[in-house]
Parts: structure tokens; sequence; C-alpha cells
DNA sequence: GGTACGTCTTACATCGATGTAACAAGTTGT
DNA sequence: ACAACTTGTTACATCGATGTAAGACGTACC
């Protein structure tokens, strides 16, 4: 009735407790005979280990946290594709949760979520200031990304953010585009996204010899689709005529894509659109969407191996299965956060290019 | 150094480990000071409760999964998202794990993945099969969403697939279309999405006595963008010509309008296209697409209501935290499983309709 | 004043799995 | 045949938190 516990393997088996675990872990000395025995009783009874019971006696939870701002936001699913993949691959289990952007949940993830359940959190952070990652007591693992926090502590793995939007800028100007609309840019000199993008942006146009609109820079609240078609939409009614779009995320572009088809605008012949993320949507819309895609796969490889690492770090300085009062292993001693950078490029297509593109044809 | 345990929390503050526990748990019966003090010692020593102690002696651990094909699927994601949220209220954490639409994999999420961790699932199964579910032994608590699988043992979530692609088919046709194509349809009678939505397509073509003609179904391998796209090609080189296309879900809907682009056809002009799913992506594509809509909430919501009861019915059997050896609680009778219907209504935009619509304007 | 009761706190056992150390058996060498 | 090993198995303590039952303390009432 009640599920089988590894007492009553032993019974049916004949066996000790500690004889079925060993079997279960693949204890090398153990006959097998008694393997086999054992092996028997389990698919009987159909034993289920119970993880309560091993991650209490292990110390380990094998549990990490994925914390994204939104998870239909299709870039951050993506990204949590990859990264359940790759933590699946390294024996660990993810979590996900979303803040939606509420400074309260990011916090609230670094803390483990009050309780010390997951062994370490890859944040996305929006709405965290450097203030808040500066002294953390509890101190779990962390891997941020994206957003960089210069005050941290955590590792931090992003693309050369600054670099890529200057990318996509010069390719704008390169097909002699000059009233560059960036929708989603801020100024400011602080580290976020919209901020080193922006900044990345005024780079190429300076690089180019080119001036400076600070009214063709418009921020956003969200990096989302309706932001992006609400921000085109106000650009025009200000009365600024762009003749190329660079809007910070594909959301942002593909709302961007719409508002200017509602005004009449054909895009490319009109105005030259390009995002950043490369999503998937990007690639099938109409037209599909010149972007800056970082390497997605390498950004989850990245962040889970850092928080491995990380773990792995903090775990040195426990007794975590140290029965009976022996020497402690050799202190741990933090080291300081690393910084990743992955690449990226971009990937031109129909929103610039204006060449037509035939759809690839899956299933051979 | 390591991390501080209940025992610490009790000596700092010079009382017991269960007063500590007590405070913890809001135990009625402790003086303020008492509660006082302890809260101080916990805040000083950074104390956090350890989950695997407390799910070990509770019984519980407060997790359920939720299986999906996939996560960068926007319709799984924006389904996720809502029963991530959802599970939230019902103080449950969502462990999200993909099968990529792998029998192996959902079998394995059947099981719980081979221990006793989740105390649900909640499936969207693709490769499964009715013998699948036949005799599970383990019976982990189990909730399906979207395909049906009619001998099964598990409660069921979905909305009423044939009636939605018969209105579907209804709304074409009353627009004088007369040649529909149906992407990712499937003739059978099992009860699968596919086939269960052709049948619905079906049935609308009978109720105006229309032919129905095969060669305009066009089965796929899997309901993605490029798999409607294929489709829609194929059709095309085959001298089909549809002046309708019933897409079974909005990726191949934008992969289909994609490749109507691609040979000169104009949305809705030559060709009205519906979709299935209203994920955000076809509010702003262009054209925006028409489609059936389900209530995504209320499949969030109905999912985790009926795993959260069938959880409380399989707990009620199992002597979760009774010490010494009291009588039983009255046996667990198994309930026979419930069958879910969630609304969905047809949202009409321009892919079918033709009028132009505006963006919606965000923040206020 | 003494008893009965209510409030607050504690000692102990327990959830399930596993590390340690000890102990049977069996093997090898001399 | 006996010591010195190796191999296979077991008893027991333990991870951290909490339910149970019982004890300590205080108050109220007769």
């Amino acid at each position: 009735m009640a599920r089988p516990r590894i007492k009553d393997v032993a019974q049916r088996a004949g066996v000790s407790e500690k004889t079925v675990s060993n079997v279960i872990n693949d204890y090398v000395h153990v006959s097998d005979r008694t393997r086999r025995v054992v092996r028997e009783a389990i698919d009987e009874l159909g034993y289920r280990v119970n993880l309560a019971g091993r991650h209490l006696r292990r110390g380990r939870t094998g549990i990490i946290a994925l914390v994204v701002p939104e998870l239909d936001l299709p870039y951050f699913a993506e990204l949590a594709n990859l990264i359940v993949a790759e933590a699946g691959r390294n024996g660990l289990t993810v979590l996900v949760h979303q803040t939606r952007a509420d400074r309260e949940q990011e916090l609230a993830a670094l803390d483990g979520f009050g309780s010390d359940f997951a062994e370490g959190v890859i944040l996305s952070p929006l709405a965290l200031v450097e203030d808040d990652l500066r002294d953390r007591r509890g101190s779990l693992p962390t891997v941020l990304l994206g957003e960089r926090l210069s005050a941290s502590s955590a590792d931090h793995v992003a693309i050369d953010n600054a670099a890529a939007a200057r990318e996509a800028t010069e390719h704008l100007l390169a097909l002699g585009r000059r009233r560059l609309l960036v929708v989603g840019g801020r100024d400011g000199d602080s580290t976020g996204t919209a901020e080193v993008r922006t900044r990345g942006h005024r780079a190429a146009l300076a690089a180019a010899d080119l001036p400076y609109d600070p009214r063709l820079v418009r921020p956003v609240t969200q990096f989302a689709t309706p932001h992006g078609a609400a921000a085109v939409h106000a650009a025009l009614a200000a009365g600024l005529a762009p003749d190329g779009v660079l809007a910070l995320n594909d959301q942002m572009a593909i709302g961007a894509i719409r508002a200017l088809h509602e005004h009449g605008l054909r895009v490319p012949g009109d105005v030259a659109v390009v995002g950043f993320d490369d999503v998937e949507a990007g690639r099938y819309s109409v037209p599909t969407l010149t972007t800056v895609a970082p390497d997605k796969a390498a950004i989850a490889a990245a962040a889970v191996a850092a928080l491995v690492q990380r773990i792995a770090e903090a775990g040195a300085g426990e007794p975590v299965a140290a029965d009976g009062d022996g020497p402690r292993p050799a202190v741990r001693r933090r080291q300081p956060p690393r910084e990743r950078l992955v690449p990226h490029r971009l990937v031109v297509r129909e929103s610039t290019a204006g060449a037509p593109a035939s759809t690839v044809r899956p299933d051979a």
C-alpha cells in the first residue's frame, strides 16, 4: 500500500538494508547472486529511492534554480531549454522560477527561496541593483546572465553587448542608413543591457563621424513586443523618420516591424530592422529578421560549468558527509568573480538585406 | 562556516531545538519573548530551514513535475509560465522537464524519474501510447494535457479539439473559402490531437455538404514552424491551389504564411489562414493571425487543481507522519479518471479578416 | 494551601538512506 | 594447518527537522 522503503526490499531479499543500498549505488563488493536477488526484490516491490532521505544523508540535492524574468519570452524559453539539458548532462535537475522582473522575487531567488533546497542559482536579473548583491550572507553559489552588476560577488556570463550593438549599427550604416532609431535604448553609464548596447551604438556612430540624436533613442519599460511597437508608433508620431531600426531584442524588433507595417512603411525598403537574440520567430517572420545571434548553447554551457565549479568550491569547505569528528578538509577560499564572454554573430536576413531567402526544409 | 542548523540556533537562543522548530512553523504556544529571542538568533546566524530534513520528516516535498515536449515552443512556454504561477499559489514548486517527444523520457516522467521526489506529474504526452498508461505500478499522481489517451488511468485537461477545429473550418467556409488545406492534419480514428482536429474539420465540411479531398490533409512529423512551411511548399508543388489553410497550431500557421509569401500569394487576399493556440507571435505577425485560442489560464488552473486533488487522495492512504503504530487511516480508494474540458474561442485577426487592426499600446 | 488546569518547553524517537567500522567467510601462501 | 588477506555482509550512528508525550511552571479556584 504505502510506498516500499529500503527496509522492505531488504526483508524481501533476506539481506540487510545497507546491502540493498550498496546494490542501488553500484558498490563494488557485492556478489552477483546477492545483487540479482536484491534487484528482483526491487522490481517486485516497485521500489524507488526516496530522494529526501538520500539528500539528507548525502548533504546534496542535485538541484539548481534557474530564475528568469519571464518564461514565455522566447529568448528565455530557448535558453531555459538549453540550460535544463546542459544541467542534466551534469547530473543536476533544474527548478525554473520566474520573477516577472520583480526585485523582491529576484532577491528571494538569491536567497535560495528561504531554504537551502537548491544548491545554486542561475539568475537573469532585471530589477536588482548592485547593492543587492554586495553583501549576501546566505551566499548561495550564483551565476548571473545578461545584466552585469559590477559590484557583484557572482560570476557573470554574457555576450559582449557593446561590441554586438556596434556591429549591428555598422551593418545598418553600411547599407546607407543614417537615421537609426534605437528601440529600447537608454542613455546612461550603468551596466544595464540597454545602456551598454546604446553605448555600443553610439560608438559606431562616432567612429563613422555621424551625429548622435538623443530623440532617436527610445527607452521602454519592458523588452516585449507591444513595447517595441509602441516605441515605433511614438517615434513616427513625433515626426522622426528613421530609415533604420536597431531594436534591442527580437521581440521588440517584431513589434517594430508590425508598427512600421501599420504605417505603410516597407521593411527593408523604407526602413531596415535589426534585432537581438535570434529567436525562432525571427527566422520565419515576414520579412525574416536580421539579428545579433548570441551563442545560446555556449551561454548555457558556460553558466552551468561556472555554477558547478562554484558549488564544488562551496562544498569543499563543508563537512558534507564526514561522520565522526575527523579533521576538516582545507578551508574554503572564495574565488573572485569571473567574467565569461560568449561569442555572438550578426545574422543577416531579409529585414536588412532585402534579398528573398527560401524557407528551410525540414525532414530531409 | 558550515550552514547553521536548528541545533545552532537553539544553542544561541538558549532553548531546545523543538522550540526553534515551533517558532519557524508558527506553533501557537510559544511566548512572545521566546519567539523574539529565537527570531533574533535565526537572523544573526542567517539560518534557513533545510528542506531535505523537513521533507524527510513530513513525507512531502511540495514539488511537482511539469513535463512538456519542448520548452521553447511558445505554446508550452506560455503554458509552463501559467502553471508555475498557479502551482505557486498552491504552495507547490514546479520542476520543468522536456522530453523532446521521446517515449522513454515520457515514461521516465510518469515514473517520477526513478525516484519519489516529485509528488505528481503534469504531462503533455506526444509519444506515449495507451498501453503505456494502462498499468503503472508506481502510480505517481498524474494529469495529462492535450493528447487524450482513452485507456489511461490519469486525469485529462484539454479543450474540445473536435469542436474547435469545426468552428475554425466553419469560419473559413463562411468567408467563401472552399479548398482548405489542413496543415498537420491526419486521417484516422485515434485520439491524437491531429486526428481529432482533422475529424472536426471533416465534420464541418460534411455539415456544409462539401466534398472531402484527402490530398488537402498534410501530416507532419512535428508541429513546428519549418514543418508548416514545408507542408505548404509541398502542397503548392503538388498543384493543389488552396484558398484557405487550417494549420493545427500557430507555429505551423506562421510557417505556412511564410511559405505562401515566398510563392507570391497574399494572406488573406489569396489564401486565408487559421491557426491553433493563440501564441503571442501570432498577435504581432504580418498579417496578424486568426487562431483558436484555448483558455490557457483555465488549463493551468484545472491541471494544478486536478493534481492537487490526486495528491491529496493518494496521501490519504499513507501513514505520512504517523509516529508509533496507531491504526492506519481509511484505505485509499482510487477515483476514476476525470475529463476536464476547458473553454476556447476563435479569435479573428487579419489572416482571415483582412481588416487592418491596430497594435495594442502597452503602459497605459 | 492545595489541587486542577492551562501554558510553555523539553527529551526522545523517527522519517529513509548511507558511511563507518566491525565481523563472518573465503582465499592464498608457506 | 595456520596466519594474513580479501571479499561480502551487517549493526549502528547519523544527516536535519518535527510529532509525541511528558515535564516544568504558573495561575485560578475551592
